[in-house]
DNA sequence: AGCACGCCGACT
DNA sequence: GTCGGCGTGCTC
């Protein structure tokens, strides 16, 4: 019930602001803050969230009309803890306030309705299937239960970070929490990255808590995604195990909220709203006083600090379950590897991985080898002139893919057909350079054609599996032993466990160690100690081969000794004397316009109008500026970009200068985008 | 985001 | 002559 005549909507419409309407009289019985509403916007009609009301009619706008409230929407109020988090999420990410109202409501809601619930819900096959097997955790799994128990009685909000090498059971420490905060009774919350979230994963949480499970992931149907959406607000249902976006589901009576892979890079939004789920759940835990568990073997330096200054208390799983032990790595320096005349082995091949290769084949177990670039070669190249193959609409050179002859952008997904002829000099000897997943495949093929038996080789990168499906078969042909060797993107280097798997191999560790981006080599850390972690995760030991040609680079040699500590020693150090993140705060402001003069101009001009900000204000005295500059793809689908990166020593700085900047974007002219990233991962 | 308005190319 | 392409601008 609201007495007050005009009340604030956030529109579902990209307003930099809330729209005020008029709440007609026999409507006002039927509405509270928080309710979904329909009102009129334009000449159309659009959904929003009530979010306030407007007590002295002097306080509205004059000079415009105020039109009323259409209906109010029979979906779930938003309670006070969700809507101040929304709010807070709106401006700490400078999103328009209605689109991030909006995310807190399942698409498809009202099409369920009108269909009546008469149909039984989609389960999904969520049916408590192996039972309860007794289990004894280790004592630092017990530790961490105990604390991280107390912490859920409590209601209070305190973050853990939960550190454990792959295999050390961070999973069964998240369940056992779960018990407790289901017993107390409240809801759990637990975030994985999409890619991650499989249906070993989703079993394992179903065999423990059977029908009290709810999924929420992109591959679901509008359908499924709504009953579990409901199943979870109406309280049917206690736990939400999902992907990012899961963290938006309003559940109200939140007593614990786990991210798991905290680290990882899916966990940010790259488009729209662009937040951090990881940084938001903080927060929302923050606000809805209850722990909150953030669990990895790579933890990210920004974690990592905050347990280091006690902001986040570190609980540490430091043996591996059944005390299996941590597989071998070993470095092979690629630079000492000179192909000799009578060698038959491909120049990304040593001669170490090889032999290992062979002798994991000879003992019928499975091997996988990773790349991180897909395709078959990285680009052509003219040997007589120099000329490569660029993408029409990205200032990036395309990628060769070999199976349908063509060469394709890994940005826009333009293709043209594989030239053989170069276009520029008419010479006939396009040649191709540098490595992907197929050519590898490709090789191994070869290499051992002439195996005593037949050896099945199978690709894992986006090119060859496209959909869960596909996923699914793989998963299941590694699982049943139908391949030999898994030659694969990061794509299969997370969470997946194979039992005949005891072979890894690192083809090209580098790769992403040079990248102009300061988190290349943490980035780098992370991405080889989880493909080191896929290996001999069961009774039979694993060993790792890393070919490099960094072999003593932190990122690399840290990695190989299993010594994280060490690596975020030195990483922090040297972040804090360039006051990278965590020390200092970023976000980037980024401009695109299909004229590259115009929007040169316009990042130049945003570029003065910042300096004139800080020059003007003492508390902006601290901030950097850096550029602008074209971003390092400089043209992305035919719009020219240009950036400003922005260092702040403190968050809240950054924010209100952000804020300020932003409240009047009059002066950007029409044909260029103003986007900003608020702690972006990503600088390119 | 939608949806209207508005100003240029190729059609019955 | 108009149908419709999508650039531009506005929404209490």
């Amino acid at each position: 019930m609201i007495n007050s005549e005009f009340v604030e909507i956030a529109v579902e419409a990209p307003l930099p602001r809330l729209l005020t309407y008029r709440l007609p009289q026999n409507l006002s019985s039927q509405v509270i803050i928080g309710s979904r509403v329909l009102v009129p916007l334009g000449p159309r009609k659009s959904k929003g969230v009530l979010v306030s009301e407007i007590k002295s009619s002097s306080a509205l706008a004059k000079g415009r009309e105020i039109k009323p409230i259409i209906e109010i929407i029979d979906e779930p109020a938003l309670g006070d803890k969700m809507r101040l988090w929304l709010k807070w999420l709106a401006q700490y990410y400078l999103h328009p306030p209605g689109q991030v109202y909006s995310m807190a409501f399942s698409p498809g809601l009202e099409i369920r309705k009108r269909k009546g619930r008469k149909k039984a819900p989609t389960d999904l096959n969520l049916t408590k299937q192996d039972s309860h097997r007794p289990f004894t955790p280790n004592e630092d799994q017990q530790k961490a239960i105990s604390k991280i128990g107390d912490a859920t009685q409590n209601t209070k909000f305190q973050p853990f970070l939960l550190w454990g090498v792959t295999g050390s059971g961070k999973t069964e420490v998240y369940l056992q929490c779960i018990e407790k905060v289901v017993k107390s009774p409240k809801q759990a919350l637990v975030l994985v990255p999409e890619i991650s979230l499989t249906p070993q994963l989703v079993k394992r949480f179903v065999g423990r808590f059977g029908e009290n499970v709810a999924v929420l992931h992109s591959h679901l149907t509008e359908r499924e995604r709504s009953d579990q959406w409901w199943s979870v607000v109406r309280g049917k249902k206690q736990i939400l195990v999902g992907a990012r976006s899961a963290l938006f589901c309003p559940v109200e009576n939140l007593g614990i909220i786990i991210v798991d892979e905290e680290h990882e890079a899916s966990f940010k939004q790259e488009n729209n709203l662009k937040y951090n789920a990881r940084d938001s759940a903080i927060v929302r835990a923050q606000i809805s006083s209850c722990p909150i568990v953030l669990g990895s073997a790579t933890p990210s330096l920004e974690s990592w600090q905050n347990s280091l200054s006690g902001k986040f208390q570190l609980l540490e799983l430091k043996s591996r379950v059944e005390n299996r032990p941590l597989p071998t790595i070993q470095v092979v320096d690629m630079r000492k590897h000179k192909p000799s005349k009578e060698s038959t082995l491909p120049f990304w091949l040593s001669q170490s991985l090889f032999e290992e290769l062979n002798a994991v084949l000879e003992k019928n177990e499975q091997a996988a080898l990773f790349l991180n670039r897909r395709g078959f070669a990285q680009f052509t190249l003219c040997p007589s002139c120099g000329h490569t193959e660029q993408c029409a609409h990205c200032s990036v050179s395309l990628t060769v893919h070999k199976q349908n002859n063509k060469l394709l952008c890994h940005y826009c997904a333009f293709e043209k057909p594989m030239v053989v002829r170069c276009p520029s000099c008419k010479s006939d000897e396009m040649r191709t350079q540098g490595l992907g997943t197929q050519r590898i495949a490709e090789d191994l093929g070869n290499l051992f054609s002439s195996f005593s038996r037949p050896i099945n080789i199978a690709r894992a990168d986006r090119d060859e599996i496209n959909s869960r499906e596909s996923l699914e078969k793989l998963l299941d042909d590694i699982n049943n032993h139908t391949v030999d060797i898994i030659v694969g993107t990061q794509m299969i280097a997370k969470g997946h466990d194979f039992p005949n798997l005891t072979l890894v191999g690192a083809v090209m560790a580098d790769l992403g160690l040079h990248f102009p981006d300061f988190r290349s080599s943490e980035k780098t850390f992370q991405l080889l100690t989880q493909v080191a972690g896929r290996a001999g995760r069961h009774e039979k030991a694993g060993k790792v081969v890393i070919q490099t040609y960094s072999p003593h680079h932190p990122a690399i040699s840290c990695s190989a000794n299993h010594d994280f500590r060490k690596f975020a020693g030195d990483e922090l150090r040297e972040r804090s004397e360039l006051q990278y993140p965590p020390f200092g705060r970023m976000a980037t402001l980024r401009f695109q316009g299909a004229d590259f003069n115009k929007t040169e101009a316009t990042s130049q001009n945003a570029m003065r109008r910042l300096e004139h900000l800080k020059k003007n204000l003492t508390e902006y005295s601290g901030v950097e500026f850096l550029g602008p500059c074209e971003s390092a793809l400089a043209k992305l689908k035919n719009k020219h970009r240009f950036q400003i990166l922005m260092k702040v020593s403190s968050s809240k700085t950054l924010n209100t200068l952000l804020q300020h900047f932003m409240r009047d974007s009059d002066w950007v002219p029409s044909g260029v985008g103003l986007s900003v990233d608020v702690d972006p991962l990503y600088l390119l």
